[in-house]
DNA sequence: GATGAATGAGTGTTCATTCAT
DNA sequence: GATGAATGAACACTCATTCAT
């Protein structure tokens, strides 16, 4: 009866995460339509479908869903980032369908990601700001194949991120453009370069 | 009755400045001390020694003691960034010196501004935060003396700021360390050299 | 399933009803007690007992609890008027003990229903004031009979209001004689009759 | 120096009432426009283009300026009740025109009426809301010409009052017209008829 | 494991009034 | 006699969280 003991597991599971989906999906079009004001756990349970009860059993506080919504965000922006700095030297075509992806991803639901990081920024301490940044460091390499300092690899993914992030943040016109992610591109590679000379 | 209409203006206007200058103070200490969660209208009018009504004469409502504090912080980054970047090529002593006056700046009251920050980010529409960078970036020029384009200063100065943020932010241990700087100084360097080199 | 929707639905709606009541209760005591300035939100929960959440799940602000108070006033006022008035020729003896019902139903908490009628005539909006009369207009006839028209009906009644309810504001000293209760019944066959002969 | 001493007694004097006067209309303007939530004495002083501290050398606190206001406006309904009920039998058309005089002062700031009088009836106590009345009932006479007594005087004073005073606040659509006018008539002919038979 | 009614601490904001100038 | 900045008590209302069912 192993198949019908999965059965009956595997459906419970995926509930739960069906309402850990539910919930965000809520939060998120709950943080997008009204912003910070309109939201609270009353109403994204409401809109979730799911009893406040419910919620609270998936998620230990309120903080803890803009947490959770913040941490999906950084996941895609150290996504992006991580592939386009990783790239030895070449591919630059590569390099512009991450940068690409990453702008569109972001072009929905703005107002949703900016609240979730601010909220983020605000209330997360230190040490759990830096845990959302890839570990990765070490795979960033220099324009000779030489992995980063702590310090230079620091400086390279914040800078991106700052970067990408301001763009969005101040909705800026040129978000899409070719023209930006010519500049997002010679960022990484001009410092990358002039790592290796110095 | 220019000097009858000074005699009243100057005492009270330096008096307003005073006042508001005292909630910020308190606001300041609050925030730095409790978070965001001791950061309420009557405990900083208390704190400043001002009543309740006097603070909402200065202050619309509470978000505007917050975007003050915001703003504050954005103009200090802002200088340092944009002092750093205008140098031609030469100077590193002075770069350095103002990244360091930053840095100082920043280490204390990390978590007030860090808050004042996130609640900008919040809250502020994406034009608010547009206008609290300087317009100045036609004053960017890169290794050859040409100014920069819109896009490269405007990924320039937000590349600087989110290294220069998120080391305050993730409370980095290298934040005051010379590598730190040698890395941001790198940073615009090399965006500057690249782009000329395009 | 109807026995267990029913199960659950009746003692829940009359829980419901017990914390209206009991709060539009607590709402006249304070009234009574203390005026319009005795009554605020947090001062009637707690004489009722209830939280001033629970308060708020009943009565969406303030002012609809004062407006479900005149409300009730209204329709005792109705009660009284059109009853009285619904009477052909006959039954004076009738007559006299509706009003001595309206009357004595006043003597008490005379301020909480002052209170309350101002507020409502403050606030509401004339559609609103215009929907607690009776539409039972068209029950009045006169001496002969005939249904009154909309506009004696709506002069007939709002008379006998305005006489009714001055003697409450007043506090007039023969608001249980004998003799007013003589002059309210002459005040509505009079009309009645005039208009009968018109 | 006779004509001197007037000349500064009469302008004082009268700048004094040109004071209350402009106070009265601001806030007649603030009630009409915005309700009771918008009176308030600050908002009232600076519309009435007085400092708020001279408000209150001619009115000792808020509640006087809505009592003032609305004493004016009973001294009005007094004034069409009284004229028309004094009359013999005699001069409908004198009796109309009071009504109508009537009706047409009130259609305009209906609102600020409106509230002003509910204030008064919220806040005054019985015997101010008595002394508005004229006590003048002595003057009230039946078809017959014998003068009312006193209840019967309060009745039909307060029943033209309430009659009157609900087609405003009802906003009744006949509230101009010559049937609602017709049935005022009734109403008052009808009670003093009904009376001297009795 | 779900529900959702109930809780009540907490807080932004208003505004009548005063009084030093 | 006028001014208007300052005061601070007062209050409506929200919403994260709990727990009996």
């Amino acid at each position: 009866m192993t198949v019908d003991e999965n059965r009956r597991k595997i459906p419970t599971q995926s509930r739960s995460r069906a309402t850990v989906e539910v919930v965000l999906e809520a939060a998120t079009q709950l943080l997008e339509a009204l912003g910070e004001r309109g939201f609270n756990t009353n109403a994204v349970a409401e809109r979730a479908g799911v009893s406040i009860g419910t919620l609270y059993r998936y998620f230990p506080d309120k903080r803890s869903i803009l947490t959770a919504l913040a941490r999906r965000e950084m996941e895609a922006v150290n996504a992006a980032t991580a592939a386009l700095l990783s790239r030895k030297k070449g591919d630059l075509a590569f390099d512009r369908a991450m940068i690409r992806t990453f702008v569109q991803a972001f072009e929905g639901r703005t107002r949703a990601r900016r609240v979730a990081v601010a909220a983020l920024l605000a209330h997360a301490d230190p040490a759990e700001l830096a845990a959302a940044h890839p570990a990765a460091n070490a795979s960033f390499v220099d324009a000779e194949g030489r992995p980063l300092s702590r310090v230079a690899a620091f400086v390279l993914s914040r800078a991106m991120h700052g970067a990408l992030r301001a763009a969005v943040m101040e909705d800026a016109d040129f978000l899409a453009s070719r023209e930006f992610e010519d500049e997002l591109v010679r960022l990484g590679r001009g410092y990358l370069g002039y790592v290796t000379r110095a």
